[in-house]
DNA sequence: AGTTGTGAAGGTATTCACAGCG
DNA sequence: CGCTGTGAATACCTTCACAACT
């Protein structure tokens, strides 16, 4: 039986929880429910759909480090590292160079393209950068499969498609276009007008309840 | 009756998707469907759910410009616009300053905060920019109701809760920490790693089925 | 023809209520 | 006892199939 979607992304989030918690002390589903704001029994059913592993909870309580590990698990993030890179080094692209957040993921950033030569120059970062026409043989040859897309706007589409030429199979788009891909490919859409759009949408339903 | 909330999503991408568009030609529903990937009676339940609007389709499809605006208006975006603030004014937070995506919609950016009062003095935006001190000040005085968190992971919690006591009720939180707050405040979490996490699982569930 | 719009059916996710365990 | 774990009930969302309209 597989986590549905809605489940996963909360146990996702769950685990960073976890993980920004002290290790030694177990937490129980009614702490996280005041924690997350989630329905204790909700939290309970999506822990047990991950029915693998074991030792994770005890009379008072979950775990943390067992938790933690077996959400990782079951979302298959102990699987082999998904290499990204990033597409665009602007004000948005560049923040991800020296972003510490991938350390401990199984998301391997490892290479950021930019067409703009001299971004590449002055940059730094802990893998290299390319110029935007190097795409198509960097990515193949370094086996990444998901890009962050942070191009302006107007370029995001045209972009997007080279990406999709060069063997990019999921995108994070960071541009407020909606982009259009083949069957095969998954976008994620981040927007900070669709995020502050549900959660004005949820602020308004919570008053009339 | 109410929008749901997967819904209203994808109402919200479908509003900034038509209005990407040329205004004056229609476009049906199965055109949005090989667009976004959602099946087309998916998306004309969804459109149907906003009965309100009049004129928005035709015999050959939905005029992009009325469609849009009815999303618009179905989704309180119509309303007084929500005013926003920027806390954190690092790379992330900083990329807002100059950010067009707010133009049209109905999200007032007002104001930004840092604690370093040399950054301050240093970025140009085209609202004003405070110390981070002022914000109990400040945020009722303009009528915030809504902030975008970009400070460093370890303020966050601290921060979030300074923003409640002022007043805020809506945060979008870009840091990787689990925001805890009280019921009233809705929290929306944008982070790059979930949003790999998402997609990863999404391209997972694609090759077993 | 081709389109939207919608009641009804089907499938998923959440909530409940309680069994089972330490 | 307080906690987790889970079958059963409920609520929710999506899909289907077809009526209505141009």
């Amino acid at each position: 039986m597989g986590i549905s979607k809605p489940a996963a992304e909360r146990l996702s989030q769950l685990a960073r929880l976890l993980e920004q918690r002290d290790a030694a002390t177990s937490i129980t589903s009614s702490e996280l429910e005041r924690i997350t704001g989630w329905p204790s029994h909700t939290i309970r059913k999506d822990i047990s759909a991950l029915s693998g592993a074991t030792e994770i909870s005890t009379t008072s309580g979950y775990d943390p480090k067992r938790l933690a590990a077996a959400i990782r698990e079951a979302l298959g993030f102990t699987n082999e590292p998904t290499r990204c890179c990033v597409v665009g080094l602007g004000r948005i692209g560049s923040s991800f160079l020296d972003y510490e957040g991938f350390a401990g993921t199984t998301f391997d950033l490892c290479a950021g393209f930019d067409s703009n030569v001299n971004r590449i120059e002055i940059l730094k970062a802990n893998f290299p950068l390319y110029p935007a026409f190097k795409m198509k043989d960097v990515i193949p040859r370094l086996g990444i499969t998901a890009a962050i897309l942070c191009v302006p706007s107007e370029q995001a589409q045209q972009t997007a498609d080279k990406l999709i030429e060069s063997g990019i199979v999921g995108l994070v788009n960071f541009t407020p276009t909606i982009l259009s891909v083949p069957q095969a490919i998954e976008v994620e859409n981040v927007s900070i007008i669709d995020a502050l759009g549900s959660l004005t949408a949820r602020l308004a339903a919570k008053k009339t309840r």
